[in-house]
DNA sequence: GTGGGATGGGCAA
DNA sequence: TGCCCCTCCCACA
C-alpha cells in the first residue's frame, strides 16, 4: 500500500535489518543485475525515505533510487532469505536479515546530482521531522486548483496518496473541489496537521486507519475491516457522520471518495464544521465544474 | 481459472 | 488526456 507510511515504514525497519554493515546484493529477475553487480559487498550506510521515494546510500557516494510505484512491494525478514517470490527487483542481505523488492516504478543506481534533482522536486514531507509547510501552504493558498488535485501533487506535498486525499478532506469536511486559493491558512495548516498525525499512525500500524473510535460500528479493540475509513472505496454506502450516501468522481486522473453533504462547500472553518453538520438541510453537492465528474 | 482494478507517475500527443 | 509500466489480489465464473 504504497503512499508515504509505507515508504517511512519500510525505510525504518530496514534500516534495522540491513544498514551499518556490508551487504550482498542481487536481482533473481535481472533487470537490476548491472547495479546489483557493482553494489554486491559494499556496506549500506542508511535508508532514507522521502514521500514517496526511498534512497539506500552505499558506501562509495553511489545511491539505489526505489519508487514502488503503483505495484511495487516489499518483504523482508530475519536470517537467511527465501527463495524469492515472483519476479525479484533488488534483493539484499546482511547479517541480520534480508529484503526483497518486486514491481517497483523506480529501482536505479544514482548519483548525488540525480539524487538531489529528485529531492528538488518534491514538496515537504509531513513524516520528516525537517519538513517546513510554510512553502506547501503558501503555494496552495495561490493557487486556483481544486484542494483534492494540490494534496495528491507531490511538488506541492509529498507522501499523501489517494487514501489520504479522500480521508483527509473528509476529516476536514472541505470539498474536494475547493480552489486552493479559497481556502485559509487555519485550515491548511489544519489539513498539514492531520496529514502528519494520521501518515504517523499509518507508519507505526503499518496500516492507514482514519475514523476515530467513536464513528466505528465497533469503537473497542482491533479496528475492523470495512471500518478503517470515512469515504475511501465506500461509493454507495452511507456517510458514518450524516447518513448521506458516499459519491466517487474522477479528480486528477484517480478515483475520488466524498460525502456530498458533509463535504458540500468550501467552507470558512466555522462552528458547524465540529458540531452543527449534522442538522443541516442537504444541500446539491456543489462538485463538478470541470474538475469533478460524476460517475 | 480469469479479468479487472489498485494506495503512482512519467511520457507522448 | 490517455497510455504504459508491471505485479498482486479479489470478485466472479
Amino acid at each position: 500500500m504504497p503512499e508515504g507510511h509505507t515508504i517511512h515504514r519500510a525505510a525504518r525497519i530496514q534500516r534495522g535489518l540491513l544498514a551499518g554493515g556490508a551487504v550482498r546484493v542481487d536481482s533473481p529477475q535481472g533487470r537490476f543485475a548491472h547495479g546489483a553487480a557493482l553494489l554486491d559487498g559494499r556496506e549500506l550506510l542508511a535508508i532514507d525515505a522521502y514521500g514517496k521515494h526511498l534512497f539506500y546510500a552505499f558506501a562509495g557516494d553511489v545511491w539505489v533510487h526505489v519508487h514502488l510505484g503503483l505495484f511495487g512491494k516489499f518483504r523482508t525478514g530475519t536470517g537467511e532469505p527465501p527463495p524469492p517470490r515472483g519476479a525479484v527487483r533488488m534483493r539484499v542481505s546482511g547479517e541480520r536479515g534480508w529484503m526483497t523488492l518486486s514491481g517497483p516504478t523506480a529501482c536505479d543506481l544514482v548519483d548525488d546530482n540525480e539524487r538531489r534533482l529528485i529531492l528538488d522536486r518534491i514538496g515537504p514531507d509531513p513524516l520528516r521531522e525537517d519538513a517546513r509547510p510554510a512553502a506547501a501552504i503558501a503555494r496552495i493558498m495561490r493557487s486556483a486548483a481544486p484542494i483534492g488535485v494540490l494534496l495528491m501533487d507531490q511538488r506541492v506535498v509529498a507522501g499523501i496518496g489517494n487514501v489520504y486525499r479522500a480521508e483527509l478532506l473528509f476529516r476536514a469536511r472541505i470539498s474536494p473541489a475547493a480552489p486552493g486559493r479559497s481556502l485559509a491558512r487555519a485550515q491548511i495548516l489544519a489539513l498539514w496537521k492531520d496529514a502528519r498525525m494520521l501518515l504517523r499512525d499509518g507508519e507505526e500500524r503499518g496500516r492507514i486507519v482514519t475514523t476515530r473510535p467513536a464513528d466505528r460500528p465497533h469503537p473497542r479493540g482491533a479496528v475492523r475491516r470495512g471500518e478503517q475509513y470515512y469515504v475511501y472505496h465506500r461509493t454507495g454506502q452511507p456517510c458514518r457522520i450524516c447518513g448521506s450516501t458516499i459519491e466517487r468522481a474522477a479528480m486528477a486522473a484517480r478515483t475520488l471518495y466524498f460525502c456530498p453533504v458533509c463535504q458540500s462547500e468550501p467552507s470558512r472553518p466555522s462552528s458547524r464544521t465540529i458540531a452543527g453538520m449534522r442538522a443541516r438541510s442537504p444541500k446539491k453537492p456543489r462538485v463538478a465544474k470541470g474538475h469533478v465528474t460524476a460517475s
